[in-house]
Parts: structure tokens; C-alpha cells; sequence
DNA sequence: AATGATCCTTTAGTTTCCCTACATCGATCC
DNA sequence: GGATCGATGTAGGGAAACTAAAGGATCATT
């Protein structure tokens, strides 16, 4: 007993003769003979019976084919679960953000997306190397990650979308000597001690391109990843460091100046698997995402 | 996507692998790999992924899987279906009986089968010649058919079991010089003008069998079928006629003497195709009918 | 009563589909 | 870094379902 033995049984019910079912089918009346014959002999009370010339259901073949009208519900079912999970707007949808991308997107993400009905949030910190962004589009479904302009960009299995491009400005307590000037160039800091990332992490790119650009080594007096403790760091005096304009809340104690001559410029970017978007939460995620990116951009 | 595709989608979300899967289902891992393969050409968005050397579900594939348990639920219930159906106590059981077998049964069948949860009975008279009996089983449930005793019985389409061994006794008025008589032979009778069935119709052969033995033609004054329309006759003084012994209401002008020398016996059997006593509500009616049977031939 | 049309079934042959066997590739373990 | 485990791809064999053609039964028509 399987499922086109039961559609055809349930078709012969409702059509009246074994040509009927065919012709709907699409097969030839033997076709439609044989499956009859092989259902019977599974069963063991006559499902059919002939009425004239023609052959109708018996009340047992009745009572079977009620209950395959159930089998094909479940089968459609079936074919639209995909779908409907696909076009739930209110599915749970996953990101995963790096420190300071996730300080200033997730505050406006959960405000954006309140509203019942819509995305359930579930967001992460996810602070990792470089490299080790792509491969958590398989645990998330958006990573915010980030990487300095003009660098390599991401691998090919996963689509990325750039939602800003941030300065870099250099860090430096408001007493600062270098703290009276406009702006900076390389050589303006490039005796100064520094507190940068730990190796793999973008930002560590820049401070090798000012290096170059001013001609010398840089001293990297502390390897700290985490902004907030940079922030603290550098108004204590531990050294200068770059830190991101917009997405880091101002520390009291803190001045930041823009750099020249040096491309000090980072891209957040929100990257995902290819096949994520086919769910409609994850889009509209994705657009609050580019909506919380304008925001972010407007207000520094 | 087909039932077998849907049960191995559920089956690897549950047991983890394909591996474990092909174990499950006795296949090889290659079988499943394919037909997973072939149930995911038929669906847009990824449904497992690979998680270290194993195969897991996605979000997506957990969703089509949980309407593949449905599906199976359904396919279950249907192979019940007809189980179920056969084993109902309370289904509905059509019986159709000749009119003096109706009016004997059918009362004490409603009596007896009163009680809910039991057998609805769906009664029906038909009067027909006897070979038009066996046709009847198209129809109905049941069907009481009579026939004399060592006749050729009934063909091997129907099975038939004999309710009552019925005598057939010569009803005349209670005034007949015939009636001082405690027995009757054919040549008591050979005589008197008769009132008899219709040709076809199973008393017509005993007339015959009483001309017989007799040794001369008797006289058919009258064909009448119906029992009660014959007993009126009777008393009337129309002629004799042969009388089933218990199955008639006793018509208080007549008496009924019985018939030495001659088989003067009908059969009242029960004819149903062989599949139909599958159902537990049939037998439980058939059970009946050789209850009431045994009540009729005791209060004869 | 005969003829033609309709409907179902049977048989034989072909096509399609699914599975096994075997090889390969990637991931994990020691 | 070899060994093992798990999944997948390919080729081939066998089962299952279909088509085509013929035959039998029923019904309508003349």
C-alpha cells in the first residue's frame, strides 16, 4: 500500500470508472488495473467491485479511500513546509556580531525589530580572527564581520554585503601633545607607542601601513583586542591607538584625530550563506540591518 | 518528493546519520545518499549540511521532516483504515429477506439488535424467484432465500447457511371435510383445487412433487405469492395451498395439516458473499438471525 | 438478435527507477 | 601521518510500473 495506490483508489471513488482515473492520471487504463490489483492484494476484504462494466469502490474501498484523502494532506502539506518555513516573517533568525559592530548594531536591531510579529532575534558576540568569519555563517544565520578596505575580501561560499565603511581614527587622551592638531599624519605618530590588536585581527593592517608610510617600525607597546579596554588603556597613557569613529560610544577621557596619508578605513560587512536569504525573516533582518547602518553613519 | 524520501529525511534528522540511516532502513548509505539527493533537486533551499563527517539536518530540513511525520501518521492510520472498518461492531448491515421470512426475522432481529453500540440494521423486503436470490448478495449484507429441501442448493458464487428446515403444511379452512384428518397424503389431496406461487418461485416444485406421487396432474386454480393474500384465499374457500409451518402469522379460519408421503420442506438460508462476514457487524447480525431462528422453531 | 461501442483486464515487452558493489574523497582519531 | 569512519559518485543489475495489443464482458442501437 503506498501513495499513488491510494490516490488512484481514492480518484476511482470519486470519478466512477477505471478509464476516468487514468485519463487524470496521465496513464493508460492498465496502468491504473494493475496498481488496483496489487493494492488488493494487500488488503483482505474487496476494496472494488465491478457495476456493470464499469468498477466502483465497496464500502471497505470507501472507508480506504477516506483515509488516503488524509495521506495526500499530509503529503501537501509536506511539499509546503518548506515554503511556509521559508516565508514565516517571524522566525528566529541568528547574528553574530564582533565586539564593537555588536555594541552599536544590537541596541538598534532589537529597537527596529520589536514589534511582534516580525524577526525573533538571537544575537552573539563572536570575536574571532579574520579568517574565522566565514566559517560562522554556518552557526549563524548573518555574521557581522570586518576588514579593512582593500583587502582581499571574502571567500566565494558566502555573500557578503558591505553595510558601512568606518574610519579609524587614532585614539589619544585629551592632553594629549598631539592632541591640539586637526589632523595626523603617519610620521606625527609613528614615535609613539602603541596598543593594537593581537595578531589575525584587521585593524593590525593599518598599523603596518603606517608604518611603511612613515618609514620606521612602529613600537607595539600592548596587544589588547577588546575596544573598551584599548579606550581605558590609552587614557591611561599606555600609547596611541586606532580606534573605529562611529561605533564606539566616546570615552570622556578620550580624543579621536582623523589620519592621513594612510588608508585607515574599515568595512563592516554582514555576511551569510547564499540560501539564508531565501527565508524572509533573515531579509528583513538583513534591510533593518542597512536601515541600523544609516543610522550608525548619520549620527557620527 | 515521495513518502520514502520523506521517512529517510525524518529518520536521518532523528538518527544523526546516513550511516545510521541506511542502517535502519536496511539499505545501503549510497541508496540514502541518492534519494536524498533526489528529494533535495525538488526543494530550493538546503535542507541537510555536512557537520564534520556527518550529515544533519538544517532548520529547513527539520521543518520537512516534522510534516514527513504526519505524512507517515496518515499512511498508518490509512493501512488501519480498512482493519477498522471491518472490525466496527456498530457498522450498518443491510438484510434483505422474502416477505414471510421478513415477517418472522425482521421483529426479532429489531429486538434483539435494539441496544446501541451494536449493528444498525438497514431491512429490506424481496420477493424473487429463486434463482434471482443470489444476485441480491450485490446489494445487501445478508439475504434470506428460501429453497426446498434436496434441491440443487445455491451456486458457489454466494455462501449460504441454512437458518430453519421449515415444513410446509396444506392450509384449508377450519369447516374442510379434509380437516377432521390429523395427516394428509397426496391422495387426500389430488382432488382439491390449489392456490399456488408464481412459476420460479420454490413452493411451485412440491406441488408438483405431490402431483407425482399422487400419480395425476392437479388443479392450479390460482397463483398467488404472497402469503397473506393466500390465506385470505384459503378461507375463502379458493382452494387448498401449501403454508409454511412457523414464518406465518396462524390466520384464525385456517388450519394447517401436515403432508406424509412427499418432501414437504423449504430451507431458509442466509446468503452473503463470502468477504462480507469480514466485518464484525455482520456476524453479529448472521449470529442473530440463528438465534431468532431457533425462537421460531421452538414456538412452533 | 445482432452489431458496434464502451469499459476493464490480461499478457508481453519496454522503460524507469532504486538499490548494490566498488571506488573515492574528506574529516577525525591516535 | 597513516588508519578509520562517514558520505558520495559511478556502473550495473533487478524490480517495479508503464505501454501496447488483444480479449472478454456489458450496454446501446438497429
Amino acid at each position: 500500500m503506498d501513495e499513488r495506490q491510494l490516490r488512484i483508489l481514492r480518484e476511482l471513488g470519486e470519478l466512477g470508472s477505471v478509464t476516468a482515473v487514468a485519463e487524470a492520471l496521465l496513464v493508460t487504463p492498465s496502468a491504473i488495473s494493475q496498481q488496483l490489483r496489487l493494492l488488493q492484494r494487500a488488503i483482505p476484504v474487496p476494496l472494488t467491485e465491478r457495476q456493470g462494466r464499469r468498477l466502483v469502490l465497496t464500502d471497505a474501498g470507501q472507508a480506504l479511500a477516506g483515509a488516503a484523502i488524509e495521506v495526500e494532506t499530509a503529503l501537501e502539506r509536506a511539499r509546503h513546509a518548506v515554503a511556509e518555513f521559508v516565508d514565516r516573517p517571524d522566525g528566529e533568525v541568528s547574528v553574530a556580531a564582533f565586539h564593537s559592530a555588536g555594541s552599536a548594531f544590537f541596541p538598534l536591531l532589537l529597537r527596529g525589530l520589536a514589534a511582534p510579529g516580525g524577526p525573533r532575534l538571537a544575537l552573539a558576540d563572536a570575536d574571532v580572527t579574520q579568517d574565522d568569519f566565514p566559517p560562522l555563517t554556518r552557526e549563524y544565520d548573518l555574521v557581522l564581520a570586518h576588514r579593512l578596505e582593500h583587502t582581499p575580501g571574502w571567500p566565494r561560499t558566502v555573500t557578503a554585503t558591505t553595510l558601512l565603511r568606518e574610519p579609524l581614527d587614532v585614539a589619544m587622551p585629551v592632553d594629549h601633545p598631539l592632541a591640539v592638531k586637526r589632523r595626523l599624519t603617519p610620521r606625527d605618530v609613528a614615535d609613539q607607542p602603541w596598543i593594537t590588536a593581537h595578531d589575525g585581527f584587521p585593524v593590525v593592517a593599518t598599523i603596518d601601513a603606517i608604518a611603511t608610510a612613515a618609514g620606521r617600525r612602529l613600537r607595539l607597546a600592548h596587544r589588547i583586542n577588546e575596544f573598551a579596554v584599548v579606550a581605558e588603556a590609552v587614557a591611561a597613557g599606555g600609547g596611541l591607538a586606532l580606534m573605529p569613529r562611529w561605533t564606539m560610544r566616546p570615552h570622556p577621557a578620550l580624543v579621536l584625530k582623523p589620519l592621513s596619508g594612510v588608508q585607515a578605513r574599515r568595512h563592516i560587512d554582514a555576511l551569510h550563506r547564499p540560501e539564508r536569504t531565501a527565508r524572509k525573516a533573515v531579509r528583513t533582518v538583513l534591510a533593518e540591518l542597512h536601515r541600523a547602518a544609516g543610522t550608525i553613519r548619520g549620527r557620527g
